[in-house]
DNA sequence: CGAGCCCGGGG
DNA sequence: GTGTACGGGCTCG
């Protein structure tokens, strides 16, 4: 075959090892116009570091180490090239050896025959992947352009258009896929009685939404007369359908809402059981579950899946209003419209019925995809650009968190100065760091409550700032250079201690955290003369995004305990430093006559009183022209009225706002109250939901209290219907399994001992019935508790879901935790003078 | 108090 | 075949 260039864009890179057990990068990727290629790199060597103990001689430990092999059945690990270098690490020069290996996993089968040379040290690096390192040495970034020179072979089992050796690589000026194609999915199951988790119920549709115009149903029943629909008479000519499909469309990417979880798992389940093997690989390989975290991730080779619902979750949550991150919610919010109305007893009923009726489940299941689609189009922008950043499989980044994109990013960037990169924390030493804590940010709260009138200013980028201008890295703190100088942080904690950060060498992550920042600035520039809504902007706008979202992940990543370059000491003084901004801006606002209502870490509430906006603005202004550096506050809004939550010290880092605003338009913003959780029964969610809507709309505090007090008395007399108490838990294995015995478990153990049938993945739906001992001898299934007319237990409803409910909102209203879950409880009160005037 | 367990998303 | 992994909250014991 013959001598070939070749221009594609990288999709995903892993490794297999060839007949002489040599490791070999592969790279999955599409052209231009659409062609899927494999290259396939074999001149690539992995590698890692030794360091050595000083005084050492590096000659001799290199010329020991150069003879290690380790030989398994046929295979031989062995060290292949060795080179002597200086390294600069956190500050220090030390001696290493970088060693070259024969095989990505020789690292680990020698690494015990290094250790005991005389003189070693540690190893470095030695858990960088293959994969990731070709990516970062080759300054080769996934999604962007890249030209090879290699020789054409044949494609084998490749499912694809080329297969190609590399001889030579290179990127092209980080160019980025210009069209590339999605492909939403989705299933639909039958599961009556709740049980989603069992697989033994039939997958009854999959629906299909790309964006180039492709959307499908196809459905395991009968139904006709629809051109989008495809009807089978069974599930297994469904499954075997959807996977001739998928490796037809070969889409670039393969999107799904909690696919990881749900649709993958349940729909390989179901292939197994119909012997039908899932190989939408692009190398003819089945779909495989690896091990992400606590769950698996479900890859398929060459085809990017994305499970939307990780990104929505770790990335966007924050920035969205919903506090539930289900499709429907999150949907509702980004596109304004949602799932399609149908509840999940009319479902499998509409199913059992058959008929024309299927088509509302085809409609229903073609919507989620639908769904699904448009919210990629709206975030995967952002994803790309934090791809292009940190230099890492989309797979992996689409499933990361904020400390994982700013490892990724230091990792990459780092390379620059000839840093070595830090070894992960064992896990004790994680328990270890967890075990330590520090001051956190500043919050200011004098007056807790209800507020008018309103305006919030907000530090821009405060911690980042800080980083930056008073160099906080942990390569330059306490430096010996500037001992007694340098930038001495304010006193910490009551032992009013300092450190200090170098003044001569600049650290590198101050470093990488500038060039962020100018980047982003740089690109916002830019925004200004583009079109608001052209596709040039969006992709701006993402990528400024993703250099702001890595940026304010730092202070976060240097408190991480799983952190490489972790830093308590610079966690602590970035806060200290943040907490004597901020206090002195709420000084010299006092100090100016204005009323101060709330602060928080970077943000400062003001209730305007008899001073008006223009005044609020001129402040500001005065402010900035004394703030040092880049540090810069800024105005965030006028809001009409608000609720704030008293918190008399913050020691946790990364202090979470507690408030509740509605601005001049009636839009409510919520911070903090979190109990929207399935395991809240639902009188305890509407409570919340009336109580800070009363307040904020309305103004009507009485009111509220009114309608808490009455709640708790409807609890008392036992008006409130069983099935809004039902609290919901799943059962996650056999009885018998349990070590300890959870209210549920007992509720479903005392009606399994009745004959209802009750295994893992089932949803029990509890509640706590009047009576006397423990609450799980008194957990009752709903069901249960519905046929013997048992009453609940108002007392636990009060304590444990109502007061809780609504505990912040009415510490802010000046009810503190203790009086309302002391002895003397204000709500107590409420009660007893319930009674009483009931007694009058 | 620590240990154990569950939540999330999905039907 | 490269390598890990969440964080918060409740209940039991």
């Amino acid at each position: 075959m013959a001598k070939l260039v070749s221009e594609f864009y990288v999709l995903d890179v892993d490794h297999i090892t060839g007949s002489n057990n040599e490791a070999i990068i592969r790279i999955f990727g599409v052209s231009d116009d659409g062609k899927k290629i494999v290259a396939l790199d074999p001149n690539f060597t992995h590698y890692f570091y030794v360091t050595l103990k000083e005084g050492v001689d590096a000659g001799v430990f290199e010329e020991k180490l150069k003879k290690i092999y380790v030989r398994e059945g046929e295979r031989i690990f062995s060290v292949i090239k060795t080179e002597k270098l200086r390294k600069n690490y956190l500050g220090r020069e030390v001696s290493a050896i970088k060693v070259y290996v024969n095989h990505p996993s020789a690292i680990n089968k020698i690494s015990d025959e290094i250790k005991k040379i005389e003189g070693y040290l540690d190893k470095n690096e030695f858990d960088i992947p293959f994969s990731k390192r070709y990516l970062i040495d080759n300054e080769i970034c996934p999604l962007t352009k890249v030209r090879i020179t290699g020789e054409e072979i044949d494609k084998k089992n490749y499912n694809v258009d080329y297969l190609v050796v590399i001889e030579k690589i290179e990127n092209i000026n980080g160019e980025m896929i210009k069209n590339p194609k999605f492909l939403a999915f989705d299933i639909e199951t039958y599961s009556p009685r709740g049980d989603i988790k069992s697989n033994k119920n039939k997958i009854m549709a999959i629906s299909v939404f790309s964006n180039y115009g492709e959307k499908k149903v196809f459905i395991s029943k009968k139904l006709d007369g629809y051109d989008y629909i495809e009807s089978f008479e069974s599930e297994d000519k469904l499954i075997r359908r959807f996977i001739e499909y998928i490796k037809k469309e070969s889409p670039d990417f393969l999107i799904g809402y909690n696919s990881d979880v749900f649709d993958f798992p349940y729909l390989r389940s179901k292939a197994m059981e119909h012997k039908i093997s899932l190989n939408i690989g692009l190398d003819n390989s089945q779909l495989k579950f690896v091990k992400h975290g606590l769950y698996s991730a479900a890859r398929i080779k060459g085809i990017i899946h994305i499970d939307l619902y990780h990104f929505i979750a770790n990335v966007i949550s924050n920035t969205l209003k919903t506090e539930t991150l289900d499709l429907d919610s999150v949907a509702r919010e980004i596109l304004g419209y949602g799932k399609v109305k149908i509840s999940w007893s009319e479902m499998w009923k509409i199913w059992e019925n058959g008929g024309k009726d299927l088509v509302k489940i085809c409609e229903y299941c073609l919507r989620d995809s639908e769904l699904v689609e448009k919210l990629s189009e709206k975030f995967l922008p952002l994803m790309f650009e934090i791809t292009k950043l940190v230099a890492q499989p989309l797979f992996e980044v689409s499933r990361m968190k904020f400390s994982q994109f700013v490892e990724s990013y230091l990792i990459k960037e780092v390379k620059k100065f000839n840093e070595l990169i830090p070894n992960r924390p064992d896990k004790d030493e994680v328990e270890k760091r967890k075990r330590k804590t520090y001051m956190g940010a500043f919050v200011y709260q004098p007056s807790p409550g209800l507020s008018e009138n309103i305006v919030v200013f907000d530090f821009r980028s405060l911690y980042p700032s800080i980083i930056v201008s008073h160099n906080v890295c942990p390569s330059t703190i306490n430096c010996y250079c500037c001992r007694g100088d340098g930038n001495v942080t304010p006193e910490i904690g009551e032992e009013k201690r300092r450190y200090w950060f170098c003044k001569k060498r600049k650290g590198i992550i101050p470093s990488i955290l500038e060039s962020l920042i100018e980047r982003r600035s740089r690109i916002r520039k830019i925004m200004k003369e583009v079109k608001k809504g052209s596709s040039e902007y969006i992709i701006l706008d993402a990528r400024q995004q993703a250099l702001k979202t890595i940026a304010n992940s730092m202070y976060g990543y240097l408190g991480f305990a799983r952190a490489r370059w972790y830093c308590l000491e610079c966690a602590e003084s970035i806060t200290a430093w943040g907490r004597s901004y901020i206090t002195s801006v709420i000084e010299e606002a006092k100090e100016k006559g204005f009323d101060v209502i709330y602060g928080d870490t970077d943000s400062i509430m003001i209730a305007l009183k008899d001073k008006t906006k223009e005044d609020a603005i001129n402040f500001l202004e005065k402010i900035n022209k004394k703030l040092p550096g880049m540090v810069l506050l800024e105005l965030q809004g006028f809001y009409e009225r608000g609720i704030f939550v008293s918190k008399k010290s913050e020691i946790e880092h990364g202090a979470k706002k507690k408030y509740a605003l509605i601005d001049e338009k009636g839009e409510i913003t919520i911070k903090g109250f979190e109990y929207v959780r399935r395991d809240w029964a639902d009188i305890a969610k509407e409570t919340q939901a009336k109580v800070l809507e009363m307040i904020l709309k309305n103004k009507d505090v009485d009111g509220a209290m009114d309608y808490i007090r009455g709640i708790i008395k409807k609890i008392k007399n036992n008006e409130v219907p069983l099935r809004k108490m039902a609290i919901y838990t799943q059962m996650t294995k056999e009885f018998g399994d349990y070590a300890s015995m959870g209210p549920h478990v007992v509720a479903a153990k005392k009606a399994s001992d009745r004959g209802y049938k009750i295994g893992p993945g089932v949803l029990i739906e509890w509640v706590v019935t009047k009576g006397v001992g423990k609450i799980s001898d008194r957990a009752t299934l709903l069901e249960e508790a519905i046929e013997k007319n048992l009453t609940y237990d108002p007392d636990y409803y009060i304590k444990h879901q109502i007061i809780p409910a609504t505990k912040r909102i009415l510490e802010a209203l000046g009810y503190s935790f203790e009086e309302i879950e002391g002895k003397q409880t204000r709500l107590g009160g409420f009660i007893e003078r319930e009674e009483k005037n009931e007694g009058r």
